[in-house]
RNA sequence: CGCGGGGUGGAGCAGUUUGGUAGCUCGUCGGGCUCAUAACCCGAAGGUCGUAGGUUCAAAUCCUGCCCCCGCAACCA
């Protein structure tokens, strides 16, 4: 049996889980399932990267310490493969001792071979920033967080030999023209190796400065920089149960455009220097833009995967995130697109073509399979048994190569001959006119299609596909599906099979539906969302749940156009609003920003014993003198936060419009401090 | 010169590697069908492929210049 491996990136525990990563893990899930519906032994790796300084700083800003925090987000990360119909075979976590062992293992090995080196590295180090500046980064020689002079330090380190390899693995890319695809990524790191000499990379931290890491083996004063400890994690679970040489060969990563120059250039030569071959294949996707624009000031624009799936569909939500981002660009994500799929594709196309057929057999056949006569095909079914031939033939083809959103598409090119077909064989007609050998002829070919593209679907929907097979009388086997054959066998189907009557996969989601007559769905869908976010914010984190409700008005907005977009978040108490110091201030000074083009800096009198310094992202849309003079309204109880280097004391309301903001003031003069309420 | 992506009928995209009749989905308009989830099927309108030049028998596609959008880079408080 051939074996298949793939992973995902192994997350890093830093932020939640958000639309990147689902999409990662679900595309992952998909090419998995259909290598397994191949017949092949399938297995695929995904986890969680829980070292390194940032983790230290964000659980210290949790107020908790490095392991519980990794075990809660690691927890919530595992936690979504369920939700989105993920199987996944492997969940490693680099603090796991297997992990560490495998590390400190590799470490060693690589150590022994000459690669690994002591030597001193000397550069400008913030301490506020705990971290080196490159001569580049500094402005004026200052750190550009902090604006003080970086003290130069220097420090005994680690390094790995990369340059050693450089010649190599450029050699080795350009040998292997498919090894990073789809094709700009594989430009992009032959670039990053013709940029010059690589430099060799420092592995180590001395714990002097960061002890939540893996132990060197060989110097227990250093821990191992991150990435090289999370790349390791990869394998790490096959070398711990010795199937490393049944997989690697045909292993592949899965990861997004970020993180291309740890996996095209480190990761293959840290496997090269401890003896190994890199994997098959690097695939890199692109990123999932947000509706809105991404400087929209106050609305939360993060999706929750888990939240649109249950809105949505899972299935439908699996669906539109394959069909829409093509492989290797960037896509964007927004509910009426989400929309436009699920009732375009999904509910019209096939959906609906189910339906009608299910419907007909019942109707016609007593809702049983009919007997096929193959003596008696016409021209029409024979070029239809091409047409699905190849579609089949692509869909496989591409998805194996992730075009998943080319081999929907391919896909979706028959299941639209299929309506085509029912319109010009017309059975209704053949009904009427007693003509059963054509009847039965019929209504098999599309039963049997049918069931071709549930069984091919499964990979992407597979919740979908397995009730269409059960209501075609076929329940779903994995162990049964010869995918290969199915492209070109015909007439699996075994006559008097029962069928369902009737069939409803995709309900269509009516944006139009007005405020009136049946508008019980949206009501339900919102509170059933709250529900769920209710269950799943298991930190009871304030942001998860006021992303939900966010969500939610996106839902009811659209449902019931009447609606004004920000309208509708949840009642908060009367206390939560007291809890704003909002007050009347004056502009008595505005300046662009020195350093960020879309920020200006203002100067507002409160009243109070020293005019507030607030920096506001507006600059896109005022002019500085434009704002001189002018009372605006301001949150003027938010803790202080630097932007860019400047401190910002407060926060200015405006209110969006389509093509810009307006700024938000009093009716008439008011002293400065004037309090709102 | 920080890195990267992009400009193709009203919207969203494919096509550019390997030059040769401009394609898909949605939307609009007209028609058909009545099995179906107001769905499905047929037809039509609508594009000087950002711009200026170059190469060529032939350019969306190759070359050069320019313009404009967008994402990221510790720029939403």
């Amino acid at each position: 049996m051939n074996k298949f491996f793939l992973t995902t990136p192994i997350y890093y525990v830093n932020a939640r889980p958000h639309l990147g990563h689902a999409y990662t893990s679900i595309l992952a899930d998909s090419l998995t399932r259909l290598r397994r519906l191949a017949g092949e032994e399938a297995r695929m790796l995904t986890g969680t990267d829980e070292h390194g300084d940032k983790i230290v700083k964000a659980a210290e800003k949790a107020n908790m310490a490095p392991q519980p925090f990794t075990d809660s987000i690691s927890a919530e990360f595992r936690a979504i493969l369920p939700e989105l119909n993920v199987q996944n075979s492997y969940f490693v976590r680099t603090t796991d001792a297997g992990h560490v062992k495998a590390v400190q293992a590799f470490l060693q090995k690589v150590h022994d071979n000459g690669d690994i080196y002591f030597g001193e590295y000397g550069g400008h180090y913030c301490y506020g920033c705990e971290r080196f500046y490159t001569e580049k980064e500094l402005e004026n020689g200052l750190c550009p967080q902090h604006l003080v002079k970086p003290e130069y330090v220097s420090e005994k380190n680690y390094f790995f030999r990369m340059s050693k390899y450089q010649g190599w693995l450029k050699q080795y890319i350009l040998d292997n023209p498919d090894f990073i695809r789809p094709e700009r990524y594989r430009n992009e790191a032959l670039a990053l190796l013709e940029g010059g000499v690589l430099e060799d990379l420092c592995i180590s931290r001395p714990k002097s400065r960061l002890t939540w890491g893996i132990d060197l083996p060989f110097d227990n004063n250093y821990v191992c920089y991150v990435w090289f400890d999370a790349l390791i994690g990869y394998i790490s679970p096959l070398l711990q149960e010795g199937a490393l040489k049944d997989f690697w060969p045909n292993a592949e990563h899965l990861i997004a455009k970020d993180i291309l120059k740890p996996h095209a250039i480190f990761w293959p030569i840290m496997l090269k220097a401890a003896g190994l071959e890199p994997c098959r294949h690097l695939n890199v996707h692109g990123y999932w833009l947000v509706r809105e624009t991404k400087m929209s000031k106050s609305l939360g624009n993060v999706v929750d995967p888990v939240q649109t799936s249950k809105v949505y569909g899972l299935d439908a939500f699996r669906y539109f995130l394959l069909r829409e981002m093509h492989f290797g660009g960037d896509a964007s994500f927004s509910e009426d697109a989400l929309v436009a799929r699920l009732n375009a594709d999904l509910a019209n196309d096939l959906g609906n073509l189910f339906s009608r057929v299910l419907s007909m057999a019942a109707k016609y056949l007593g809702g049983k399979t009919p007997q096929y006569n193959a003596a008696n095909i016409t021209e029409e079914e024979r070029k239809l048994a091409e047409l699905a031939e190849n579609s089949f033939r692509n869909y496989l083809t591409l998805c194996k190569g992730l075009r998943f959103s080319a081999g929907l598409e391919s896909l979706w090119e028959l299941v639209r001959s299929l309506n085509k077909y029912v319109d010009s064989s017309a059975p209704w007609a053949l009904f009427k006119a007693q003509d059963l050998a054509r009847l039965n002829n019929v209504l098999y070919t599309l039963l049997e299609y049918l069931r071709k593209t549930a069984l091919f679907l499964w990979p992407v929907m597979p919740e979908t596909a397995e009730k269409m097979l059960a209501q075609l009388g076929q329940p779903f086997k994995l162990e049964d599906a010869r995918l290969e054959e199915e492209i070109t066998s015909f007439g699996s189907l075994k006559a008097g099979t029962a069928l369902a009557e009737a069939s409803n996969l995709f309900p269509r989601v009516d944006v139009k539906a007005e405020g009136a007559g049946k508008n019980e769905d949206p009501a339900k869908q919102v509170k059933e969302e709250k529900k769920a976010a209710k269950k799943t914010d298991g930190s009871g984190s304030q942001k998860t749940a006021g992303q939900a409700a966010g969500q939610a008005t996106g839902q009811a907005a659209s449902q019931a156009a009447s609606q004004a977009a920000g309208q509708a978040i949840g009642p908060i108490d009367f206390a939560d609003f007291q809890k704003l110091d909002l007050r009347a201030g004056t502009v008595t000074a505005c300046a662009a920003h020195p350093d960020a083009d879309k920020l200006l800096c203002l100067t507002v009198d409160l009243g109070e014993a020293a005019p507030r310094s607030i920096v506001s992202g507006i600059a896109a849309h005022f002019t500085p003198e434009s704002l001189v003079g002018k009372q605006v309204i301001v949150v003027a109880n938010l803790p202080p936060r630097k932007l860019r280097g400047v401190e910002s004391q407060g926060m200015i309301l405006t209110a969006h419009k389509d093509n810009g903001l307006e700024l938000l003031s009093v009716g008439g003069p008011v002293p400065p401090g004037a309090k709102i309420s």
